[in-house]
DNA sequence: TATGAATGAGTGTTCATTCAT
DNA sequence: GATGAATGAACACTCATTCAT
């Protein structure tokens, strides 16, 4: 078991752990059950990584991390500043995609107020903010945008796409609670979501699109 | 102790449990505290309203009931189609403010699937639904609206304010992470937030606004 | 409710008490269920009868002293020894049969070592026993009976049909159990076995049977 | 700990159990004051074992095998059908002696209805039932034996010993309760109640001891 | 006399964490 | 590095009993 191996017992653990923290939380989650699911014995657990918490914080970071990796590998592949918004929006609708394990990570986080979010996961977050900003920016340079604030953008890109993502269960239980007045038949796929925001976004910041945002 | 008490005391319970609920979620609470909030033995807890689920699900049914009741009741007081969304939208933003215990409470369980939601919750968020339907139709008919997605529409309003408004304590922390490239002058008010996404409804909404969404 | 009222409440407790305490042993007894099979408030069954062990002391002494009446009853009004003896069996194995309460109690009453039987209870059994004691000696004085240890006697005629009378549901269960080597052939009926104690009984008290016993 | 360890942690907490649920029954038994005898922490218990229930039933499943086993021993090693006979009842009087924790335990599992019995006890029972019948159809098939139900004899054997056996502290006080017709001066050994026992049950199966049983 | 409400002291069970090997 | 065993500290829940009316 050298170096190598020593990662790859890590890795497995923290996969294991960001499974478990996604469909449980961390109050939810059980050390044990992290364990199971990486198919190591649970001493080996906090030998590799230390602690629920400790376990928690690296894997949040890195979960984050990937997400922001991931984006501004993306965009920087791409030209035009409403492109680069648009593939932006596309990448993190991706990672907020029903399988990903980032959605239902950040919403418990954000209603336990960051409670157990380490500095290093906000700075992981942070990227991806100032790569929005930029983004904006830039395209505000070129004339093609008007001047938006950025965090509020980002909070709706964010926002509507966790939501709607992470929705998914309970809209198909709600689907099947006829109710009165209740029309069902408006359910829609991931794709024409992602596609409306990313056309609702767009709009609001191009700057001939009439003065509906401030 | 008159019919009287006893409603008050499963009235402070339900108030005490989300309290709790909404600070800590479901695993995160505990009974214990819930009592110890409500100023109750914990056996008076549980004779009044069952156990922790018993009492999650009372609660949680409860809460989103409250919040239907108030969007209903306040939209039905203004006139016109647009004023109605604004109202609607403001109604909701309120109840999704800071000290609102509807925004954690949602966000978790939606993280969790809905797992601990039960049909009751379901048919209260029903009712939200539908009024927004009912709106957007009216105004479809009066010539004043597109034909959009209601649910789209109800996830984009409900998805972004509870984002925003819940986010706080991390855009804080945020704040304080002064970190490179990332500009910190932009953070803004709720206020400010709330009329940019009605704004940003209204006129994705408005028939004559263009077509920048579908 | 006079003094009447109190009575019949008293007594629906004490028979409720003895059916809960029958089915589930002192410790397996909830109030609650004795109280709800009783019709009757928790509180008015403490008011009444006093806490759980008063009320299971109450309800021991009055099954054990019912059966000592009937015994005692049912003899008197038979003649002849042997014939006395065979109706003190079939008395009791009446009271231990199915349906009655008394067998469950005093076989946990013994496995305990007595701990909740109160002296008055003790008295009851007293009553049954020197009634036993009587027949056999009058047998004797009369030559129709050998001298024999009226106590072994008793325990002979109790155990063995307390025992095969509860054993019920668990023989049935191993008719279920199909064993290797395990002849499920020769279950019979409570009176045959009835029967066959009466007869080893009688033949093991009776003076020119041999010297099978001492 | 290695594996020795591991069965001697597990044979010890079985033990404990054993004795603590004689002692109290199962309702009656407290995991900690298991725990406490077996001078285990209580999670241990849990790990090793699982809950009180399922120790319930491995303690019960080994006291009866155990049981089984040593009965089926000591008979083999004898000659002569009633000399086997007499082997079987005084190996069963052995295990149902005053320090024995089978037959209060068996006694309480009666009064339960076997409700907390597992099949896999009911079969240990079924081995010494099914030694007795063949030691019945022996001596039958060699003449020396009468046809008897050996379910009926069973009952007759075990009900007697564990009665009078677990009786004991009873006895005792009624010994001291001194009770007017009530002649204590027959109190008697166990050792002679089981040969009492051992001649009646051989007089009622041996072939031309008379037909006082059928 | 009767009762709905309230409660202190348990009681079984779980779980994150550590230890010995 | 890895692991089965062990454990202290909770935790949800129960239950006999009492209180206020």
């Amino acid at each position: 078991m050298t170096r190598d191996n020593r990662n790859s017992t890590a890795k497995g653990i923290l996969d294991a752990a960001s499974k478990v923290f996604a469909e449980k939380g961390f109050e939810g989650a059980r050390v044990d059950e992290i364990a199971a699911t990486a198919r190591v014995n649970k001493a080996t657990l906090y030998y590799q990584l230390g602690d629920k918490r400790a376990l928690y914080e690296l894997m949040i970071t890195q979960v984050i991390g990937q997400m922001a990796d991931e984006v501004i590998k993306q965009t920087a592949v791409v030209n035009g500043h409403s492109e680069k918004l648009q593939q932006f929006i596309e990448t993190i609708a991706q990672h907020t995609g029903i399988a990903s394990r980032f959605a239902p990570i950040m919403m418990r986080e954000i209603a336990d107020g960051g409670r157990n979010l380490p500095d290093q996961a906000l700075q992981q977050m942070g990227r991806v903010l100032s790569l929005l900003q930029s983004i904006l920016e830039q395209g505000c340079q070129a004339g093609e945008f008007r001047q938006v604030n950025p965090l509020i953008t980002h909070m709706l890109i964010i926002g509507s796409l966790m939501f709607y993502n992470t929705n998914e269960p309970i809209r198909a239980r709600m689907t099947h609670l006829k109710q009165e007045g209740l029309d069902n038949r408006h359910f829609i796929s991931t794709d024409e979501v992602v596609d409306h925001i990313v056309d609702l976004v767009i709009a609001s910041v191009r700057k001939n699109d009439g003065e509906q945002t401030k």
